[in-house]
DNA sequence: CTTGGAATGTCAACAAGGCTGACATAAATT
DNA sequence: AATTTATGTCAGCCTTGTTGACATTCCAAG
């Protein structure tokens, strides 16, 4: 750590104050609020939640994924994670494909309507998170990156980083 | 907006494409995660939730909040929140004590026991977000607010500057 | 002063979505 | 053939959101 780096030291460690610390800790509280808001808005009127969100922004981001995949990303028991894919599989929003080379996996696909609810709900999000982004610039966008990063579990961070290497 | 800021606007802009703001939104998933889980661990010990967290923290935040003031800043519904304070209440970690000007109001404190738990809740919070900060660096953590701030929506936002004015 | 409405908070009942545990089935692996 | 793995299902629990009904208190208009 520098905490001993020369003249701007003691300037350079006041944003690690437990008043500094307490204020992001409240930021990301409040914030987290705005980036659930519009997409749960959308959800539910369908009479869907959050989980549903998360599974389908999953499965479109890696079609064909197994369950236990997602599983491991989304961090739920199977049971838990079965009730979402029972219902937006009996929707039509979601088709589920017994793989190939081991057909005991089922591979995760978003239909034509999951895609189109897919859509909806993340251009909703999208569109705060990029006037978010455009409002506090390159640089902020840059900074609040690196801490998010930095505050994931080991788990998810290696989940986050592997998306980032296979699409980017 | 410095959308047309000579040579360097191609580049500039580039942080808001929508493969940029996905990533933002999953860091956002992924992080929210962590920033959790550690609260998570000890209130799930004594039979607690992520609910009673919230309540703690800002009655500690604001000794004698009234339980509408609190709502608001929850954002939930006054029903949901009184099951809350019940179990806190009944539990001697939040005392309630009747309005004096107004004796419909119920002012909230923290007890000893309140307290010592909310400082458990906290510093393990604070702990990963310090570490955060610590290994991002001061301008990436101006930056994580400032991007933040322009995600909430405007109720939290007045709430949070609040907050920030008061006490800072 | 009384009365009716508004504000505040409590109790009851329900739903979503987490969880655990037990068990079934099919396919792969040893 | 036996075991392990991947998935699905049932039952039941908990937290935490919701709405509806109700009690208490304050205040302002008549």
């Amino acid at each position: 750590m520098a905490e001993n780096a020369g003249p701007a030291a003691n300037e350079t460690l006041l944003f690690l104050t437990d008043d500094q610390i307490r204020k992001g800790i409240e930021a990301m509280f409040f914030a987290y609020r705005g980036f659930t808001a519009d997409p749960d808005r959308i959800l539910a009127v369908q009479g869907y939640g959050r989980a549903h969100h998360r599974a389908i922004h999953f499965i479109n981001r890696s079609p064909g994924t197994t369950v236990n995949n997602l599983l491991a990303i989304l961090g739920v028991t199977k049971q838990s994670l079965n009730r979402v894919l029972r219902t937006l599989i009996e929707d039509g929003l979601v088709r589920s494909e017994v793989g190939t080379r081991d057909r005991r996996e089922r591979h995760l696909y978003l239909t034509d309507a999951g895609a189109a609810l897919e859509r909806e709900l993340s251009t909703a999000q999208r569109d705060r998170m990029r006037a978010a982004f455009r409002q506090a610039g390159p640089e902020a966008v840059a900074g609040f990156r690196r801490v998010l990063e930095a505050m994931m579990d080991g788990d998810m961070r290696r989940h986050y980083l592997r998306f980032r290497e296979t699409d980017s």
